[in-house]
DNA sequence: TCAATAAACCGATTGACAGTCGGTTTTTTA
DNA sequence: TAAAAAACCGACTGTCAATCGGTTTATTGA
C-alpha cells in the first residue's frame, strides 16, 4: 500500500515559510524571523514550531549548524503542486481521471485563452525531455 | 476586485454529498440520508447542516418541493475541479502560472507516463470545440 | 570549568471550520 | 387544529494551523 494516506494542508505561514527557503535554498529560523517574522510580527518561536511542523511533514530536511538547524526544502515547489494535484484528484475526480483534466483544462482557459496553448508547449517540452533521457 | 477571496473548502461529508447530488441530478435531505445517512450512521439533521453549509457556500440551489427542499448543484464536477485548481495556483504558483503548469504535468506523467498523451488530446477537443462555438 | 546566551523543545491556548446532533420553531397536511 | 415533517438554531467535538511562554539543552567565551 502507498505510503501517504492524508492530503497535505498547508497553512498560510507555512506556505510563506516554503516560500523563503525556495528561495534563499535555505536558512535558520533566525533567518526566516528576520526577513517573515518581522513583517507579520512573529516571534522566533512561532518561525521555529512553523519549521518542525514543516520538518515532521516530510516537506525539510533539517542539518545542525553550529547550534540551530538550517532547514532546506526536500522537495520543490512543482513536486509541492503535483503532490496537491494528487490530492485534489483522489479527492474529486469522481473516480475518472478525465474529468481531472477537464478542470484543469477549465481552469487554465478560463485565465485566458492563449493559456493552454503555453500548456501544450509545455507538455511537449516534458515530452521530449522524457524521451532524450530515456536510460 | 474579485468577488471570491476565500478559497472553497469541502469537507468529506460535503464532498460525499456533492457526489450525491452530481450522480442523482438533485434530491432532499431525506433523499440522502437515506443513502449516505445510513452507511455513515448519521442522522438526517446531519444531512440537512450539511446541505445548508453548502448551500450557504454557493454551491447548491434550493427550490421548496412541497414540503422540502429540492437542493441542486450549481456546479458540475468540472467547474468545482476549476475552482479548487485557482485556489491552489493562487496559492502556491508564486506568481508564475509556469510552475503550476510544471506541477500538473509531474503530477500526471507520475500517475503513467502515457496519460499526458490523453491529457493533449483533450486540450486539442477542447480548442477544437471552442473555436466551433465561436459567435 | 562554568555562567551567559542562544536554540530547541514541550505544552497550552486560540481561531477556523467540518461534522454532528438535540431541541425548538415553523410549515404542511390529514 | 393537532400530529407529523422539515427547517432552523445553537452547542459541542475534533482537527489542524498559528502562536507563544516557559523549561531544558547545547554552545561558547571568559
Amino acid at each position: 500500500m502507498k505510503t501517504r494516506e492524508k492530503p497535505l494542508l498547508l497553512g498560510d505561514f507555512e506556505l510563506e515559510t516554503l516560500e523563503y527557503l525556495w528561495r534563499e535554498g535555505g536558512g535558520n529560523a533566525k533567518d526566516i524571523h528576520a526577513v517573515l517574522g518581522l513583517t507579520r510580527g512573529n516571534t522566533l518561536n512561532t518561525v521555529q514550531s512553523t519549521l518542525d511542523r514543516l520538518y515532521k511533514k516530510g516537506l525539510l530536511e533539517r542539518t545542525k549548524q553550529g547550534h540551530s538547524y538550517h532547514y532546506q526544502s526536500l522537495h520543490s515547489r512543482t513536486e509541492v503542486l503535483a503532490r496537491k494535484f494528487n490530492d485534489l484528484a483522489k479527492e474529486l475526480s469522481g473516480g475518472e481521471l478525465k474529468s481531472v483534466f477537464a478542470g484543469f483544462i477549465e481552469f487554465t482557459s478560463r485565465l485566458d485563452h492563449s493559456k493552454l496553448d503555453e500548456l501544450e508547449v509545455l507538455i511537449a517540452d516534458y515530452k521530449s525531455k522524457a524521451k532524450s533521457e530515456q536510460t
